[in-house]
DNA sequence: CTTTGTGGTTGCATTATAAAACCAGATGAT
DNA sequence: ATCATCTGGTTTTATAATGCAACCACAAAG
């Protein structure tokens, strides 16, 4: 956005994931990399954006740790961009928006493509959220609520002794 | 963004997923509806945002079918924004962001909210992925298919008799 | 030495956003 | 009835991001 009011301080926590991947393109680069894109010109190819751009998006997904360069794995003396474990976290993101196109979308015959799963093949269910006793939980189901304080007392006083 | 690319031609659900809800704004809208606003005034005092930005926002997510404009409620001539079955399908996505910021966040001390269930007053699960007969997924145990054809033959040739 | 991969730089067009003024209809008090 | 205020916007203006295209540069591959 242009003035981006910096969500960077806010305490809600969608707010901070949206400044950190809520761009249109950054989303779409970490999934062509779960998908197993590696190298910058794969990227280029597959999303079609231009490179400036690209160098651009690339950079600042490295500098989230959501990507990591390695050095080389095929021959060349280039680098590839890999998906840190922060990166392999958006995976349950990118899957909730794609079940979220699939359920509601006005055109849902233009999606040509569904998640299964590898061992057999079969289309996933729906990512389900629970409580910690295993009831399964719609929105209605759930509260904010303020956090008890991080670490109220360090359960030593280091200072004092 | 600016020159949207609009992915709304792009056969990718997440792409088209973005283009509905994928700026910064609407996301928060949406939580906050979640959360129980339902007025102009309540979204524009809650999000800090301009009101002419709020105004364009919300006729948006009018236009897309996530939100409604319902006659009143409170005795009131005016009118107020709910969230339909589509709007309340986006809870998943939210929940997904916020627990990667929650997992993944540089400083997660800063956030000062917690989901939980509202019956026990506990924190939710993490989201989870299962295949149909109920093993738990991670982003390695999935593939993406090209899907079978949506209505290859229409069981009835109408055009030939 | 030519091609390909990996970017960087520049310039221009488009657009989202912010900020503030303005406005019409409803509300509320006198 | 009237005046002031609130609500829910619209309009205008200015600016900052972003997208895109195009050209440049350098390393590696052949």
């Amino acid at each position: 956005m242009v003035k981006r009011t910096s969500f960077d301080k806010d305490d809600c926590p969608i707010a901070r994931s949206l400044d950190a991947i809520g761009d249109w393109w950054s989303l779409l680069i970490i999934r062509e990399a779960l998908f197993g894109s590696r190298r910058f010109g794969e990227f280029q190819k597959s999303l079609g954006l231009a490179k400036n751009i690209l160098t651009v998006r690339l950079r600042a997904l490295v500098d989230q740790g959501i990507l990591k360069l390695a050095p080389a794995s095929d021959g060349s003396a280039y680098q590839e961009y890999l998906l840190t474990p922060k990166g392999r976290g958006v995976f349950p993101i990118l899957v909730a928006l794609r079940q979220w196109s699939e359920e509601f979308d006005d055109h849902p015959e233009e999606i040509t493509t569904i998640l299964v799963d590898k061992e057999k093949g079969r289309p996933v269910r729906k990512l389900e959220l629970h409580s910690q006793d295993g009831r399964l939980l719609t929105a209605a189901d759930t509260a904010l609520k303020p956090r008890p304080d991080t670490k109220p007392s360090r359960k030593l006083r280091s200072i004092s002794a």
